[in-house]
DNA sequence: CTTAACTGCTTAAACGTTTAATCAACTCTT
DNA sequence: AAGAGTTGATTAAACGTTTAAGCAGTTAAG
């Protein structure tokens, strides 16, 4: 009686639930083993064709999904990439986490993306979920509040593959790929000289960021060059958001001696940068040229347009991607360490582009 | 003399990797079963507090990292939740995703984020991606091309719980949170009506997703409520980029009949609206007054600054997670079905308050 | 004709947990 | 002092795969 009951509750759970099909079904209809079935769906050498098909047969027609954690407990891979980034919510990182996805769905890799909203704390979370999760590899770009790096070593001593692009960091000595930042900035400074500009002032980013503080040395480097005057007051750190992009500009204006360009480190503060010289009614770029850097696509958008550096993000990011695939399918014992530097590309636009010239 | 080889060999692959601590080895330290520390960990009554702390103690000692795969299988939980939207790169979603996050990982959930970016398919694929990868459940946003709703059947075919937010569908009969919008375009309205606007004008998106439809409904209501001019030609359906929202506003400047007032359903939108009408010279608010939706932060950064409506995101966010938790923690059967429709508030500033009122 | 190699499969163990079923040893009741 | 209940553990099976090892049958080589 007892039993009856229990059976009973137990049959209305299954006609609800509809037990998910495994391998072990699909090899009770052809009558192989299970271990048959899951080479044939491997494609492996040892089974016949003839069996592989009328395995693929079955498993479609009992709509078989594998399922990833049994085959990832057992195989020792998730095949889960986590991705770290400081934000989303730019054109730069969305547009390098899509073409991220792409080249490595395609490999049968999902990714898992966090964001570190540029707080250390954060980041380290974000290292640790990807750890419990079992990732096969992280791919990510430094918050900027970054210092310590223990947490990275940590990733690396663990043996998983690790892939920094756009914020990185020499010393953690992993793979790389980015832009030739200090080439960048030469590139910039020689345009804006190029257009008539004698006193250029440049609105960085953090110092201890290396990217920043490539295009920094670049900034510098191209100005003693080309014998241009390189005034501490014409060189500003900054957080780079539209906000501060916007003060900074504002202080570089109260210099008795103005500055007639402003080469910014980012977009987003190169906007903050021309929403102050629009409202104080200064012409760009006859009065003071303006150059971002990112090539977000609302410098096109904006008046005037805002000349820029395109970073190539959909390269970055199917690089990076390709990068940790190289890993993935190598043993774990051969190292090898890529560091890819892009060049990129400025684009001039109206803000930088005089043509009284 | 094979069994010394092989030891040996696999001495030193253990040296190198160093095997992670498994329940085994806590178990081994404390000559007491796996069982039992397992039960320890989870905090199971029937374990004496001595041995709880004994196994906390080693555990933390020897670095023990739980196997989230090996749990997740054996428990049928993966403890991972689905989250699809069109896009990462606007605040909105960004904060959404944040809040989200924070709520979820306090309850031991970790998040994997995919973008549609508004393509159907691709959709589809991350519906696909996420069912794989065994996740708990799914919050999701809709891409503005979906209309087949098939994809989002079999998530609640297969008893995942599926919460969608902003961009939801009526017809799915799922859980929801949201905005009111048909009153918010009433807010609006009225708003515009008191700083004297005759003429208003809706750039619209999409009429087909549910919320866009309920804002030119709203719209329309509001205009015919207060007795004003309801011409075809001012109700425009956009896309709501930037550059439509450009597009947009040259075609209302064309019209014989120019509207005293533009509000446009997406902050994107609006500024590209905002800045034809300052590249043309019309003076914001007092020819043309304009609102946005949204409260994207740039709407404040802007000049002049663009009223716009705080749509809640980080309340969205917390909701949808604590939505989701209440399936996670009850049993299948039960189902509750939340409809959760959020105030929003219109923050009023320079596109719309005419100082000469 | 024997040995070797290949083919196509099966068996069984393993991955690291969780959990139902037991069990031994106490502590109360009555 | 026998039965019932509680406490604190153990055992063993299970989750759905993958994979090393093995085995029967066929083919090829010497």
């Amino acid at each position: 009686m007892l039993y009856l009951l229990k059976r009973s509750s137990k049959d209305i759970k299954n006609s609800n639930i509809k037990k998910k099909t495994t391998i072990k079904d699909i090899a009770n209809v052809l009558n192989i083993s299970a271990a048959a079935v899951s080479k044939a769906l491997h494609d492996d050498s040892r089974i016949s064709a003839k069996t592989k098909k009328a395995v693929r047969q079955v498993a479609k027609n009992l709509n078989y999904q594998p399922n990833h954690l049994a085959s990832a407990l057992r195989s020792g891979k998730s095949n889960l990439v986590g991705v770290i980034v400081p934000r989303t919510n730019s054109n730069f990182f969305s547009s390098v986490i899509e073409n991220m996805e792409e080249v490595l769905n395609k490999e049968g890799y999902n990714i898992i993306i966090t964001q570190s909203n540029e707080s250390y704390k954060k980041e380290c979370d974000s290292i640790d979920t990807l750890l419990f999760t079992q990732v096969d590899g992280i791919i990510a770009s430094m918050a900027n509040e970054t210092i310590d790096l223990k947490y990275y070593e940590k990733v690396k001593s663990k043996g998983i593959p690790l892939i920094l692009f756009d914020r990185g960091e020499n010393d953690l000595n992993v793979d790389y790929i980015g832009i030739n930042d200090y080439e960048s900035s030469h590139m910039i400074v020689e345009h804006l000289i190029k257009q008539g500009c004698k006193r250029i002032a440049h609105i960085g980013g953090y110092k201890r960021t290396r990217i920043f503080n490539n295009r920094i040395r670049g900034y510098v480097d191209a100005i003693k060059k080309h014998s241009l005057p390189l005034d501490d007051e014409l060189l500003v750190e900054s957080n780079l958001t539209i906000k501060d992009g916007r003060a900074k500009m504002q202080q570089l204006l109260k210099l008795n001696h103005r500055p007639d360009a402003v080469y910014v480190a980012g977009d987003y503060a190169a906007l903050g940068a021309l929403q102050i010289l629009n409202e104080q009614n200064i012409n760009v770029p006859d009065d003071i040229a303006l150059v971002g850097f990112g090539d977000e696509p609302f410098t096109s958008m904006v008046t005037p347009s805002i000349s820029s550096i395109n970073q190539h993000s959909a390269e970055i990011g199917k690089l990076a991607a390709k990068t940790f695939l190289d890993h993935a399918k190598q043993s774990s014992v051969k190292q090898l360490l890529n560091k890819i530097i892009l060049d990129a590309e400025l684009v001039v636009r109206a803000s930088s582009k005089k043509v009284s010239k």
